[in-house]
DNA sequence: GGTCTACATTGACGTCTATCGATTCACTCT
DNA sequence: AGAGTGAATCGATAGACGTCAATGTAGACC
């Protein structure tokens, strides 16, 4: 549960001078960050987190109007939410006739599931 | 690079009759999908990502102010994003004299990493 | 006590987001 | 052509978010 810190306590600095200087950096560059700030933005809601859980294990056999009922929000919302996906790469869609079938492409998730690890 | 889809074409309902069944649902409940998506919410951010990537590499060894040049944001930004992660859960945070140490609680990502598996 | 320092909080601002009703689009079938 | 259906888009609205300057707070040192 604790976690074993090891502070390293910093001296109190003359008066003037700069601030501590940065002794350590990311290891994750600004643009990682952002593609992996885009990602888990993409999952930082429950529909759209449901709706990647199902696509996942369904991929291709569900259309839109299968998993709008799975949600207590209107049909606009839940196709505002797949659009949200796929801007970020997450879920791609193919037309047939009516339909609409969704299904997630497993590489964008790929770099933030190994940040995490 | 393309996806497998067996497609599973829908019938032309007929007029009158209720859309499609579901005929799957998520295997995250809503409860788990609020918690992941809460996390990824809190990862929902370049600057944040950063601050969990130092901080995990660096638990209880690096004081506010030195992460504070890190970033194009002023100070009350930095102090900010490391609330909202506190929030969430994914960090924590020791006092000593002047100094605050942060570090990040490696639990709370789990869930969410082992999701994305 | 008084001053300086590290960090947090407040309040304000502009922007983004989730949601809905209404509408539009694309397709199917008669 | 016309009617009906699945899904996307539009427009509006309420709330959340990221940012900063200003202020507050608590500890350190003289």
């Amino acid at each position: 549960m604790s976690v074993d810190l090891t502070l390293a306590p910093k001296q109190k600095r003359p008066p003037g001078e700069p601030c501590c200087e940065p002794l350590v950096h990311p290891s994750v560059s600004p643009a990682e960050a952002r593609r992996l700030g885009a990602v888990a933005k993409a999952l930082a809601d429950p529909i759209r987190v449901q709706l990647v859980d199902v696509l996942r294990r369904h991929p291709g056999k569900v259309c839109v109007c299968e998993l709008t009922p799975l949600f207590e929000v209107a049909q606009p919302t839940v196709s505002h939410h797949l659009k949200v996906l796929r801007e970020a790469g997450l879920v791609g869609v193919e037309r047939k006739g009516l339909w609409a079938y969704y299904y997630v492409n497993p590489e964008a998730t790929k770099e933030l599931q190994q940040w995490l690890r």
